[in-house]
Order: C-alpha cells, then structure tokens, then sequence
DNA sequence: CCGAACATGTAACCTGTTACATGATTAC
DNA sequence: GTAATCATGTAACAGGTTACATGTTCGG
C-alpha cells in the first residue's frame, strides 16, 4: 500500500505539511504558488491530486475543519513521516543535478558574435540580478524555508560571478 | 504554424541538433541519455516525438541517410535557428530557479536530531564528491557542452562548501 | 452587498517515462 | 553466426498545466 516512491511534488507537499505549518491542501498550495522556484506552478490540478494520493497511500492523515468552508485539516502520519525522512535523506536523489535552465543555456551564449554576445549577457545580469532582489526581500520564512532561500541565492551569486567572466 | 514556445527538451533537441553536430535522431537520444543531468532520461518516447514536432513546426529539416537503416539527417531550418536563439537569449526563462533537489532537501536535515544530523550530511558530503568526480571525468567535451559541465562542477562545489559548513 | 480571499475539486490536454517492437550494420 | 550497437518508433501510463466549476467567509 505505501508508495513505492515519491515525486518531488510529493515530497515537498510532505515537507509542507509536516515542518513547515501548512496544514491544508489551500495552504500547501499557496506555498508553492508564492514560491519564488518556477518549477511548480502550485496548480490545483496537481496539487491536490498528489495530496489525494499521499492520502490513499496512507502519508497524510485528514480530519474535518471546524468551519463550514470544507476545510480538512492535514497531518503526516507515523508512515508518513518516515517516508519524509527516506525522501530527504536519499543521497543519490538530493545530489543529483537537476533542471537548470541557465546551465542548459550558458554554452550557447559563446556562440554568438561578440556585440550581441555582450548584449546577450548584460540582459542576464540585469536578470539575476533581479532574482536575487526578490530571493532578498524575503523576511517572513521558517528555518527550513530560509536555507532553501539562502541556496537560491547563492545559486544566482554563482550565475552572476560567471556573466560577469564571461561578459569581460 | 510555428510553436509558440519551446519546452526545455525541445530548446535541448535544438541545440544538440544546431551546435553539437548531433544530426540524427538517435545521437541526439543518446546525447541526452549519456548527459549527467537526472532532468531527461533521453527516452525514445521523449525524444522521437519531440523531434516530430519540431518537424512539424518547420524548425528541423529532414533528408534520408545514405544507408538503409532508416536514418534521416537533420537539420535546423532559418525558422529553427531564430527559434533556438529566441528560447536561449530569453532572460527570464534563463535566469529563473529550476528545479534543485538539494535546494528542496537541505533546510530539513536541519531538523534532525544531532547524530543522525551529521551521518546524513556525511552521507551527501560523499554523494556530492562522486557526483564531481563524473563530470572531472569528461574530457571528450564540445565547448558548448564543456561551459555546461563547468557549471554543473561549481554549483556541485558550491553543495560541497555548503555541506561542510553546516556539518561542522 | 460585493469583491477578495478562503477552500476544494474536475476535465481536457500536453509531455515525459517505461517497456516493447522492429530491423540494419558492425565487430568478433 | 551472434552479440552489441545503430536506428526508429509506438502504446499504456503517470503526472503536471490550464481553465473551469462550486461554495464559504470576511472586510469595507
């Protein structure tokens, strides 16, 4: 009956729930819609399909809310919680490499004659730099949150240290 | 008639066909089944339909091989050219966040209790390591994958920095 | 009272995965 | 000759996106 294994939506919905203080579907969704990654869209076609799925897999257990809104109040279960910690603590899944759709781009950048190549990077620059603003601004995050944050930024530090080599 | 925006694996398929002389379907497969990132597994049921899209948008030209394998020669069209430089000069898509497992990991092995704490980070410590010594591995690199790989290397060093931080 | 935010869900569609099916060429 | 590699593709399935549908509560 237990998933054999989870997605990463899964698995982030699990972290939502179960350390981050979201305790229903509406709120785990509009976590991740709030989420400056542009993975996910926090759509409710997936969303609440995954959490369904959690939930016949016997992950997240739901009691009714106290309001007439039909509001269900979610919690991880013991299986839950385990299947939490085996997700986040699987080394070949969190070091893996990942979809980044700068590395996939950053090659191509080279290839272009130099006054557009210039004019290419500048625009990225002014890209990332803006990403970082916003990865900044943020003051309202939870421990677990705050370090996902910090490594976005530094990820985008990273990107800025490269366009500016590359762009000198 | 033209698509009105390319997928990853799309924008992907482009450049291996336009930039990394990939020039039938099947290399382009095996390009991506060979690539270290875990985003593709460069599926025939991925990657043979994509390439029939593009076809079908105008943005791949085919010609039959010499041989009677089946093979067909591809090519990009002027119309697939501007395409691929329209999805990889395109600030936002280029400089947004991906999709990092470790980023959506890491705040949460902070919840672990102190032991089990630095075992976990012990255990990514030596992931991340393998996973530098795959890509130190390649040198039979094409300069525009090359750039790819160096960036894969530093955001895997960057982990490595982050890793030792926190397990200290 | 009305609009915004809360709250849940479904249906059609698109794309990627796994597994299968087929056949040609090359190396031993 | 036979195994590996080259080469192309499809079918069933899983999961995510967009857009839609429904109803509740709260603030002005």
């Amino acid at each position: 009956m237990a998933k054999q294994r989870l997605t990463e939506l899964e698995g982030a919905v699990l972290t939502e729930v179960g350390h981050r203080g979201n305790d229903t579907s509406f709120k785990v969704r509009r976590a991740f819609e709030r989420s400056p990654s542009s993975s996910w869209s926090g759509s409710a076609g997936a969303v609440y399909p995954a959490i369904a799925r959690l939930v016949a897999a016997g992950l997240i257990a739901t009691v009714p809310g106290e309001t007439r809104r039909g509001t269900r109040l979610l919690s991880l279960t013991a299986e839950g919680r385990a299947a939490l910690e085996a997700w986040f603590t699987d080394p070949l899944a969190a070091c893996s490499i990942g979809a980044d759709p700068f590395r996939l781009r950053a090659g191509l950048w080279e290839t272009l004659p130099g006054a557009r190549r210039r004019e290419v990077i500048a625009a990225m620059i002014a890209a990332v730099r803006a990403e970082m603003a916003k990865l900044e601004g943020r003051d309202d995050l939870d421990p677990v949150e705050r370090i996902g944050n910090d490594l976005a930024r530094m990820q985008q530090e990273m990107r800025l240290a490269w366009l500016e080599r590359a762009g000198g």
